[in-house]
DNA sequence: AACTTAATGCATCATTGTTGCATTATCATT
DNA sequence: AATGATAATGCAACAATGATGCATTAAGTT
């Protein structure tokens, strides 16, 4: 996924494809797993604070990134998957967080999650999972 | 749960049992559902900001209360179960968020929820569901 | 009643969220 | 390629919450 991807996803969303919003996606395209916000601002000094938010925003908005929460309200931020778009978010995915690495992942699981709460509507779950992964264990 | 009931408890904790604390988790008690930290700032306007904050942090810390995390980062505080204590949290409970009145509720399910994910190592599994409450759903 | 120590209040700073408004850049149209 | 419409940006400004240091006060113990 290169510059020109990002460029013609973005005009397909109805933004226009500025020099902040190609860079941003790229780089969290190459921090593989969710990126906190932090570590975007930090990356992301050449733009404004404001612009930065704004940007998020509206990339969340037409379903080209998604917001990762978790304890302690850190967020996290992740590149949507080819199913969501300008009117659908799909994440039915777990984020696990490795309380060793700090690291956020987006977990594709073949088991489908069951939850029911008699009586009540559920119209959306999400589920955070911490734990250890797969390289920290190896360590 | 009357405010000797709290006394108690504080002093089992190894907390002083001072008129705030004790006032807060009375208030906490009442308020069935979870309760959003701006209403608990606006109840609690006796008590200084910081105090409150160091407050809510040493009743979480001992095993009193716990943070329900939602989406927008918005925190809900509720009083634990028996089941926790100075050591151990335990919550394997499900957290729903009724969109409709924005209540927040701690929902004991008899289904345990079970998440695996090969390779990582999982401690902590906390799910929220957003839907409609069974008081909304009736009207 | 006196003492010890935790709890509190106040000052202060940091981070993130959020809006308004003037300026600039992108994109479509000529 | 120049022009114009409009979205995007930068800057100022304010709000909410998190967090720490330090002096004062209150709780619990003796
Ligand atoms: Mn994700
Ligand atoms: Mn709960
Ligand atoms: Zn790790
Ligand atoms: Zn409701």
């Amino acid at each position: 996924m290169d510059a020109q991807y990002f460029k013609d996803l973005l005009h397909s969303r109805k933004l226009k494809a500025t020099g902040h919003r190609i860079n941003l996606l790229v780089l969290m395209d190459q921090y593989k797993s969710a990126m906190p916000y932090s570590s975007i601002q930090e990356a992301m000094t050449s733009m404004d604070r404001v612009t930065l938010y704004r940007t998020l925003e509206s990339l969340k908005e037409k379903g080209i990134i998604h917001k990762a929460f978790q304890e302690n309200n850190e967020s996290y931020y992740a590149i949507c998957g080819a199913e969501c778009d300008t009117h659908d978010h799909h994440h039915d995915h777990i984020h696990f967080k490795c309380t060793s690495c700090e690291t956020v992942t987006c977990q594709t699981t073949t088991q489908k999650v069951q939850v029911t709460l008699p009586g009540n509507e559920i119209h959306k779950v999400s589920i955070h999972v911490e734990g250890v992964c797969q390289t920290c264990v190896a360590n």
